[in-house]
DNA sequence: TGAATTCTAGC
DNA sequence: TTGCTAGAATTCAT
């Protein structure tokens, strides 16, 4: 039998389509013969296309969820839709497809059924509640503009058949997302089919290895099996007697179905005989089950291209399936890939002079204006170069540079400028506000009226963001490119992009561009319009009261702290400096004596040679480029290695290492120093998806304190001129209160309670002793898994932190939890609801977006189950510090004092004190702090003060 | 030159 | 196989 026997009919029946390739312009399907190498695309990275069959998919979510549980308030079943719709939203985020198509099954009268009557056959009539949730899958298709493709007489199987078959001479990669076995066939090394294990949820991979692994044949060869075997579902009934080990055996014995048939007559025993009587039938299966691959189409793979989808659409038919999770799922993981750009900007900059910037001010920017600054700032300081002011009647520029400014700002301009910045009742938008107000502040003109910072507004969105660069944001929100869009009468100038380069769209300014003004001018509309986007999109999660009562006002207070600044010792950081630098060296050469040569102890690639291969020491744990060197590791092997050469090696590297990690961080702060003595670090605001500050240029967040030597960095920051000593104030474990508090755990609360020693306390109900009886050794158990909890930490993890038995660990836990069930159930419970809304939230309603919680990729969901267990712990004592930060801001200038904050880390202040008003501050920062959060358990604080933040320390 | 990797400092 | 960061050095690809 060749593949002309096979019975091939006649494609010429009607296909339909929707979607947005219903519109292109159809080319006819790509040969699929043709050269992949010629006809691939581009150099970019390789295409990636998803087939899905709808049918196949709703269908196997009709059955797996319960439709008790989905149905609308109108009693509309919804169960094949939203399983349905969360599967293919699983599926474009794990697998990022750039082309996505789904097809349909347009009726039972395929030229299958017309060969064989019984064709699917036996099957129960399609249930109504199911045919009536089929168009809603296609509304769903349409919002996200997902193209839908049905060929009639033919199955969604044949039309994915001949999309994979194009695709593949195209050089995509391709995955097909179907329940239906006889697409296993199409399985190749550039195929792969995603079928589902269980559900819809969980989709297997099944790779060429993996069907071989499952059915003993390559997938070519699948549909010969499975017309040996049979497929119930399409009634099509196998040999008799003959499973799929059989059919197995004979196909790699004769190298296939026709081989098979050719020796059917020397095939023995019963089986054999069975298969002589069934040969017709197997040979229909064959032909029954053999796709289509080229089927004429109103679609090539190139029209498939996923593009922006309908959001209002997206909202519309969200809404009425009343799919709310849904929605927040889609948004949330879909975000980044939903772009097309549909324009730029018409912005016209007036260039007012003299008595006219007041005017214009007036006249323009009256209502809320959004400011784009160029220049320079950083270390607490800036300059500005110029200023772009739009508002709703239009945008203006001024130039506010130098000397070098060919055109500057009068001073008239300058002062009516100066004036409405400063003036309160003007209520300005800035994107990324802390440096440009620091530029501004730097050129003697301070801002007033801050009431909206994009960046900010859209971190509040998504903080898992990485970052929040403006362009993005605007492609990303307002589908446009931040560009200067031409008025449509001037369109003389041609589109060509070397001309938009002269626009310096980065926005710094000067260097790149003769005129930044246009640019400027774009980037301030856009914020203006962003602005408004950000706050409908920030409502929407709840998160309006955070922006404009905490993170907003806060962006005043950190710029503040960065201009203070902290005194830093500059003799001491020297002095510190070459005494590291000494014992880095002395340490080296002693590492090298032993070894008898020099290698670079900072390189873990040499050392590995040097510890596994010189020294012949016990592998470690293995990273990504070998075995692991780092602390924890060498501190085992300087156990396994007591008293040997190679122990001496190792003493000397730890403390080659430590004594150069401590140069390095003193290196980097002199490196800081300002021409004021003082080091000026800037707190990013919208890095730490808690909600957490983080602090860069220099990190002043991971200054040494657990080592004696590294204490002795801390001697260098100290308190400035003009000042009496410095404060630090910090909570006592605001974390733990925090677990307390949310999981209102009777026991943990009353430990807090007591007064008592948290570990301790926790210990003797734990180990069931008097809290005196907790030896050291009990407390530090209790207090890593204290701890550990709100990590997500595992038996495993704990067994391995504490270097007991895995066993141990868990009898540990379940003693814990025995005694503190509140906890185990708070935990359980802020997992479970982060699956159900797709967020968790702090208590001041910070919410994360966690979208791989229902990942069926096992790491990344439990990733994200640890996240949601930590994000609302760490993000609460984040928003209950902010809260306390502008608390004592705000009573510092209310009480009139002069001493001032200036650094966070975290869960503690550091203020600078002024003469005599060391015990007012004391009280008042207690109190700031202690009353920043009413919680069910004490906020502990404790102060210290000294001439050093060393001294501070406590 | 830049990305990826490893290691370590803090909370 | 415990969360959130910043940053330096090395290594390797470009």
């Amino acid at each position: 039998m060749t593949d002309s026997d096979l019975l091939r009919p006649d494609a010429a029946a009607d296909t339909s389509l929707t979607g947005p390739a219903a519109d292109a312009l159809v080319d006819p399907p790509a040969d699929p013969l043709a050269d992949p190498r010629l006809d691939a695309v581009g150099d970019g990275p390789r295409p990636r296309l998803l087939l899905v069959d709808g049918h196949s998919m709703a269908y196997r979510a009709f059955f797996a969820l319960p439709a008790d549980n989905f149905s609308t308030s109108t009693g509309q079943v919804t169960n094949a839709v939203y399983g349905f719709t969360s599967m293919l939203i699983n599926v474009l985020r794990d697998e990022a497809p750039t082309h996505v198509a789904v097809a349909f099954d347009v009726s039972r009268q395929t030229f299958r059924a017309a060969e064989y009557a019984e064709y699917k056959a036996g099957r129960a009539k399609t249930p109504t509640e199911f045919a009536g949730q089929v168009p809603l899958v296609k509304e769903v298709l349409a919002a996200l503009r997902i193209t839908v493709v049905e060929k009639e007489g033919y199955e969604a199987d044949d039309v994915i058949a001949t999309l994979a078959t194009q695709a593949r001479a195209r050089g995509f990669e391709t995955l097909v997302s179907t329940g239906d076995r006889d697409a296993l066939q199409l399985v190749d090394e550039a195929t792969t089919v995603l079928y589902p294990r269980k559900g819809v949820s969980d989709l297997v991979r099944m790779t060429p290895d993996a069907v071989e692994e499952k059915y003993g044949v390559r997938p070519a060869r699948y549909p010969d099996l499975a017309a040996l075997v049979g497929e119930t579902s399409d009634n099509l009934p196998g040999v008799p007697g003959v499973g799929p080990k059989t059919a197995a055996k004979w196909l790699a014995t004769h190298d296939g179905l026709e081989g098979v048939v050719a020796a059917v007559d020397t095939i023995s025993g019963k089986a054999g005989a069975s298969l002589r009587e069934h040969l017709d039938q197997v040979l229909r299966n064959r032909r029954l089950n053999r796709l289509v691959a080229d089927l004429d189409l109103p679609v090539g793979v190139d029209d498939l291209a996923l593009v922006a989808w309908d959001r209002e659409e997206v909202h519309r038919v969200f809404d009425s399936l009343e799919f709310r999770v849904l929605r927040d799922r889609l948004f949330a993981t879909l975000q980044a890939a939903e772009p097309e750009a549909e324009g730029g900007f018409a912005v016209e900059v007036a260039r007012p002079r003299g008595a006219d910037v007041a005017a214009w001010l007036d006249a323009r920017a009256a209502g809320r204006a959004a400011l784009h600054v160029t220049g320079r700032w950083g270390g607490g300081t800036g300059e500005v170069t110029g200023l772009a002011v739009a508002g709703e009647g239009g945008a203006a520029w001024f130039p506010l540079g130098g000397d070098d400014e060919p055109d500057p700002l009068d001073d008239e301009g300058r002062a009516a400028v100066a004036a409405w910045l400063a003036d309160a009742d003007r209520p300005k938008v800035l994107h990324d506000a802390k440096g440009p107000l620091l530029a501004l502040a730097g050129s003697g003109l301070p801002v007033a009226g801050l009431v909206d910072d994009t960046a900010l507004a859209a971190y509040l969105c998504r903080p898992d963001q990485r970052s929040f660069d403006l362009a993005d944001l605007v492609l990303r929100h307002l589908h446009r490119e931040l560009r200067l869009e031409e008025p449509a009468g001037e369109a003389a100038a041609p589109a060509d992009a070397d001309d938009q380069l002269a626009l310096d769209v980065d926005g710094t300014g000067a260097a790149t561009t003769p005129d930044p003004a246009p640019a400027a001018a774009v980037r301030a509309a856009a914020v203006l319009e962003l602005s408004g986007v950000l706050a409908g999109e920030l409502a929407e999660r709840g998160g309006s009261a955070l922006l404009a009562e905490l993170e907003l006002p806060l962006v005043g207070v950190l710029a503040r702290m960065e201009r203070r600044g902290v005194a830093a010792d500059r003799a001491h950081l020297e002095a510190l400096e070459e005494q590291f630098a000494a014992t880095v060296s002395e340490q080296a050469e002693a590492a090298y004596a032993v070894i008898d040569r020099r290698v670079n102890l900072g390189s873990p690639k040499q050392l590995q040679e040097v510890l596994f291969e010189q020294l012949g020491m016990p592998k470690t744990k293995r990273n990504k480029t070998g075995y692991t060197t780092d602390a924890e590791a060498l501190a085992d092997l300087l156990v396994k290695t007591e008293d040997t050469e190679g122990s001496e090696f190792l003493v000397r590297l730890l403390a080659h290492r430590d004594a150069s990690r401590l140069r390095q961080t003193v290196e980097g702060l002199l490196k800081t120093v300002a021409p004021d003595g003082r080091i000026h670090t800037t707190y990013q605001q919208t890095i730490a998806a808690t909600g957490r500050l983080s602090s860069t240029d220099p990190n002043l967040q991971n200054i040494p304190i657990r080592t004696e030597e590294g204490r002795r960095i801390r001697q260098a920051f100290v308190v400035g001129e003009g000042y009496e000593s410095l404060l630090t104030a910090d909570y006592s474990q605001i974390e733990m209160r925090i677990m307390a508090h949310l999981s209102g755990d009777e026991g943990l609360v009353e430990a807090f309670r007591s007064g008592e020693d948290l570990h301790s306390f926790v210990g003797s109900r734990v180990f069931e002793v008097e809290p005196a009886e907790v030896t050291p050794a009990m407390r530090s158990k209790i207090k890593a898994m204290s701890y550990g909890l709100a990590y997500g930490l595992s038996a495993f993890g704990l067994s391995r932190q504490l270097r007991i038995a895995v066993d141990e660990a868990r009898g540990l836990m379940d003693d814990y939890f025995e005694r503190f069930g509140g906890v185990r159930d708070y935990l359980r419970g802020v997992v479970d609801a982060a699956r159900t809304t797709g967020y968790t939230e702090t208590i001041l309603g910070r919410r994360r977006y966690l979208p791989d919680l229902t990942s069926d990729n096992r790491q990344r969901r439990e990733m994200a189950e640890r996240m949601a267990l930590n994000a609302p712990i760490q993000g609460s004592a984040a928003d209950v510090i902010k809260v306390a930060m502008l608390g004592v801001e705000r009573a510092l200038a209310e009480e009139g004092l002069r001493s001032r904050m200036l650094l966070q880390v975290h869960d503690e202040l550091v203020l600078e004190v002024a003469p005599g008003e060391r015990e007012v501050l004391e009280a008042l920062v207690r109190r700031e702090m202690g009353g920043a959060a009413e919680l069910s358990v004490p906020l502990d604080v404790s102060v210290g003060v000294g001439t050093s933040w060393h001294e501070a320390g406590h």
